[in-house]
DNA sequence: GTTACTGCAAAGCTTTTGCATCCCT
DNA sequence: AGGGATGCAAAAGCTTTGCAGTAAC
């Protein structure tokens, strides 16, 4: 699962480090939703030198090379996805959790509509409900 | 068109301050989408002694109650829409601008639909397209 | 007269940057 | 060996907060 992200960095020329591996090996499977400051926290642990700086550098070279969403959710910080599947998301502003939607088949808007949007060309979507989830609805 | 606010303000219990009539009035039939600092820069000149926190507090309370849509489309900086129809944006990361894309009949989500997500209670929909717009295609 | 709002300054956070050192290739 | 990556600290932005004074109702 990692293996194919290491390709695709080795591939545009990008190192290999113990760092991006850790932050990969995080990322692999989480459906948390982290911010930069819980990748960092959680590997703080384990990598002790690791520094925001580098995982800020992480994620945005992932993200630039399309193996992570950024998702930007509310004013307070930047949330990441290892996701990369076409899907939305839910905000519960009560608890402060982020849920992944999955389009059930007719609602979603199809790519190809999405490429082009008024003569521009799209490059990513992004779509977010707020919503207070069940858990909070019931106090 | 700002009387309805200002009823509205009235009604919930708002005092109607000269700096809220301002931010009211310079967001009026404003297309661009502006944040708080292009606000406070624009009414700076009539106003001297505007505040940020003003700004902040104005665009909080309008937001709070549906006057006035956020916007969260970047780690910069939070935009806010006094449009509060049913529509999507694009935002292109050449140029910064943020443009209005109104659904076109058939291709929205039913509001009816959006209301009801995973049994969760849908407060607000936010849907962005990250484009390279027509401007910047050419270069 | 109350109560909420304003404005200023300071603080809080997230994110970015500069730079010397390190290490992947 | 070379060039990108790391880590530290400082800086930069945006947004929030505290509080005294002020103005709306």
């Amino acid at each position: 699962m990692i293996d194919i992200q290491v390709r695709k960095l080795k591939e545009l020329g990008l190192k290999i480090t113990p760092q991006r591996l850790a932050v990969l090996d995080f990322l692999d499977g989480n459906t948390s939703h982290p911010s930069a400051a819980d990748i960092y926290l959680s590997l703080r642990k384990e990598y002790p030198s690791m520094s925001m700086a580098t995982v800020y550098n992480t994620v945005d070279v992932l993200a630039k090379n399309g193996l992570l969403l950024e998702l930007p959710i509310t004013k307070d910080r930047m949330n990441y996805d290892p996701d990369t599947s076409e899907h939305d998301h839910a905000f519960c502003s009560r608890c402060g959790r982020i849920f992944d939607v999955f389009p059930d088949g007719a609602a979603g808007v199809p790519a190809t509509r999405a490429a082009e949007l008024d003569g521009f060309r799209v490059v990513a979507v992004r779509k977010v409900y707020y919503v207070v989830c069940k858990d909070c609805e019931g106090k």
